[in-house]
DNA sequence: TGATTGTGCTTAATCGTTTTTTCAGAAGGC
DNA sequence: GCCTTCTGAAAAAACGATTAAGCACAATCA
């Protein structure tokens, strides 16, 4: 009998009490009689393993499975200097809209074996700042943000979602906002509409520029106007339908010469039609709306919304992957991916008051 | 001139060039010339730092500036056997409710210098049982699950949001039932309905059995009844207003001797409007709808919504605070701790049609 | 002079893995 | 009988920080 055989059988009978602190390769390298190396090696099938006979291989499976054993994530992520995070900086969590893409972020992240950290900055350009700063000393290996205007680029792998700054080493994700401006504007001018009034995104949402860029761009080539006097411009960082109210008001108070407003989002769209209809004016009988988003609740306000589809869901699952792409190192560096967005149309849109008249 | 200062000099003219690996102690120790763990004592302010003079610890907090040293976070949690995070288990991330509840677990967790990990299980049952797993895998400190009825209660602090069933050692957060349901019924009684309709909720979500039971026992209470066939059973797993269409439709194909709804929740409550409006009644002037939650958009439909606030953010901050005291063996256990909920009564409430003809 | 007390650090162990290198003993080849 | 080749592991060196214990030297004291 070996000296090693020997030890084994003590060890057998000794049955190493669970502890209190969790197990680990050592302690079940002495319930084995093995080293910790010789375990690893078998519980990652890795390269070494060739040479190590079956039964013990059962051996440590089978020990491993009795004990519950759990490497510790932390051990391994400081050998490997690999953390399977990510972090994701959003506005706000409550939004309406970073939930959606965050959860098509995760159904991705998950399936990878990969996790994050998030971290909201509600707008605030010290957090914009600080919060990065932070996730990166939580050793994430990329980054994706979403609606956030960085001011640089993090030093490490980065997506944005609909942020439009163009930021070298950072591929962005955004709605095809020519597209969606053709989507509305046709179809209120298909409808009839000519005089119509325009909502401008507030400065500090990341998307409001292109939106608006692309607005006058398909306006222009529709031959339609956009009017100064027509044109709100949205304030405040709520995110609720106040979004919408105040604007609308203030431009009902001026003028009632139009017969379609293009709300920024449905948010604020829903807010305008309670503006409107404070005023005195059905939705879509006296004046048609068309939001932005297609959020849950489009679909169930009174009138339901005609709205410009973002498929939000997927543009957190082609972030995520983009990301990991990236991470891994695979395949080429895109700067700009563009997702197509989709009209949806419902009841709060309908030909404009003349023309129904005419009919 | 000493050895020490020699190599001092000598260090001082190498510069050691920014490497392309992050800065550790060693390399900073090699710069300052100096031990890592004089370097860790000065930059944590440990007890031992007692000893080392003024001039030293100025040198050393300056080069980890001048090189932007950061502990590596992973060696540090290896060491301290704390990683600084907590799980958070959420049915779904955009379902209106988590993102709220998350948005103030979240304040706190980043005040006190932890991060999250968030998964959600999309009710499926092994997830549920899955997740939790994983998330112990990356040794989180501690769980926040919300909305979610967990089978086994992890063996780690947990802290459960709406989560009504007793498990030992989770504190449960949920809010006074019994309150709200005084506060739905109560008010639509003195408005003078008596014969109420009723939506029960799915089985998987944790509140409905409270709830429920709340509310057939104030009803008693004031006398009103309960009649099965007024009584509508939710059932799918949108978080959509489609929470309440169908079933609505399908209690006014079966009767109208009714005068009020109470909702499982709001958006429940949207769905149920919309289904009386299709049957041509009118909210609130023949039917009078009270939900629940008072999420953003309750304001905002027409009619606006009356409905019980849950205050979900606060519930978060709660969560997350009972939670760190846990796990820092703070303050005595408790076991439940409830939310006081509150009445907003808005548009979509009003005295039933046979009282206000008497008027 | 020898012992004591402070300074100002360093050493070494530790956390739990992974991975490369090494090595003992058996088996086979010549 | 000596050299090589397998086989089946162990040993050791990371990864980077923390922390208790130790140590060299100088100053003070008896």
């Amino acid at each position: 009998m070996t000296r090693r055989k020997l030890n084994r059988d003590k060890a057998m009978k000794e049955k190493t009490p669970p502890a209190n602190r969790p197990v680990n390769l050592k302690i079940l390298g002495e319930y084995l009689d093995l080293s910790p190396a010789t375990i690893s090696l078998v519980l990652n099938n890795a390269p070494g393993v060739k040479s190590i006979p079956q039964d013990t291989r059962d051996r440590v499976i089978a020990a491993a499975k009795k004990f519950d054993y759990r490497p510790s994530f932390y051990a391994r992520s400081l050998r490997g200097r690999r953390s399977f995070s990510i972090g994701v900086l959003v506005p706000e969590l409550s939004d309406g809209y970073s939930a959606h893409v965050m959860d098509g972020i995760e159904q991705v992240l998950i399936e990878e074996g990969y996790f994050y950290l998030t971290a909201s900055h509600r707008r605030k350009a010290d957090l914009i700042e600080e919060y990065p700063r932070m996730l990166q000393d939580r050793s994430v290996e990329g980054f994706i943000v979403i609606d956030t205007l960085l001011e640089q680029a993090p030093p490490m792998p980065t997506v944005a979602v609909a942020g439009h700054r163009k930021l070298p080493g950072v591929t962005n994700i955004t709605l095809d906002h020519r597209r969606a401006a053709e989507l509305s504007l046709k179809h209120l001018y298909q409808l009839g509409h000519r005089r119509i009034a325009f909502m401008r995104g507030r400065a500090s949402s990341s998307d409001s520029a292109d939106r608006w860029k692309s607005l006058m761009a398909v306006a222009k080539e529709l031959g339609l106007e956009v009017l100064p006097e027509l044109t709100m411009q949205v304030e405040g960082i709520v995110s609720t339908p106040e979004l919408g109210f105040p604007i609308t008001h203030e431009l009902l108070r001026r003028t009632r010469d139009f017969t379609a407003i293009v709300a920024f989002n449905d948010l604020a769209a829903i807010g305008a039609i309670r503006a409107l209809r404070e005023h005195g004016l059905a939705v879509p009988e006296d004046v048609s709306v068309v939001g932005f988003d297609d959020f849950e609740h489009a679909a169930y306000h009174s009138p339901s919304l005609t709205t410009i589809r973002q498929p939000l869901h997927k543009m957190g699952d082609m972030a995520a992957r983009i990301l990991l792409g990236h991470i891994r190192g695979q395949d080429g560096f895109e700067n700009e991916v563009a997702i197509v967005p989709e009209l949806v149309i419902r009841e709060s849109t309908a030909p404009p008051p003349a023309r129904r008249k005419k009919r």
